[in-house]
DNA sequence: CCTTCCGCTAACCAATTGGTAAGTACCGAA
DNA sequence: TTCGGTACTTACCAATTGGTTAGCGGAAGG
């Protein structure tokens, strides 16, 4: 992960997609966005238990290089900046749905069962 | 990556199918398995153009782990050691097939053509 | 005053991931 | 006798990723 479009070549879209999601936190940033609308940082932070200040920026910074979340300041004080997801970040949930099914069911075989706070499909 | 049932706990189904396929090479082995049936090693090797002989067995080693992929070694001389899918590891690639085509659409958006020689659908 | 809130940034460190080069063990062909 | 093919392993190094701690800047609450 570096610069804007990325370290490519890719040598197909399964490469793709995956250098865009990979990261410790991105699919749980795209369920939260994609679950809530529109979140602000601090509400994000708190949906990721885990999850420290700079890396979460880290990640949604890189998000929005590669145009899958948006992001709207509010010159206030205190700063409020909400993140929402574009087009593109919306298909790309899309597409993750059968793979979040497949990790599901593999969860369930091996007993480790998700975390029934968050009770979102994937 | 660590041992073998991994590093959970995993909040959602997306976050264990992403840790078992994030890795450089695991996506192209996964296509390349899926499209050959059954392969040895140095052909996968042949087909996965940059990588070492140390990251393929890596990886081969922990998707067998995973339950993704099935090694079966013949004593000969010279040795031949063939690897195929496992149902589960066929299961997976059909869940990334959505993901391998917002790869592909993203790729076009930004001219970044993938590869013609392999000419996969992902 | 002091702290808290908010959304960051910077500096630094540890862990993980990936890469390079070499060695292993065996056989057949040149 | 040396080479190449087969499927690795080992040792070492570099790059990437993630984590910890601290601080900013201004306003509101104790």
């Amino acid at each position: 992960m570096a610069k804007g479009p990325r370290s490519g070549p890719y040598v197909c879209g399964i490469d793709a997609a995956l250098d865009v999601v990979s990261g410790k936190w991105k699919g749980l940033v795209l369920w939260e966005l994609h679950a809530h609308g529109v979140r602000r940082f601090s509400e994000l932070r708190r949906g990721l238990p885990g999850v420290s200040e700079k890396m979460l920026t880290q990640h949604l910074r890189q998000m929005e290089e590669d145009g899958l979340v948006h992001r709207e300041v509010h010159a206030q004080v205190p700063p409020k900046v909400e993140y929402s997801l574009t087009e593109d970040g919306a298909a790309l949930n899309e597409a993750l749905r059968p793979l979040g099914e497949w990790g599901r069911h593999r969860l369930h075989r091996e007993n480790l069962t998700t975390t029934p706070a968050h009770d979102h499909p994937y």
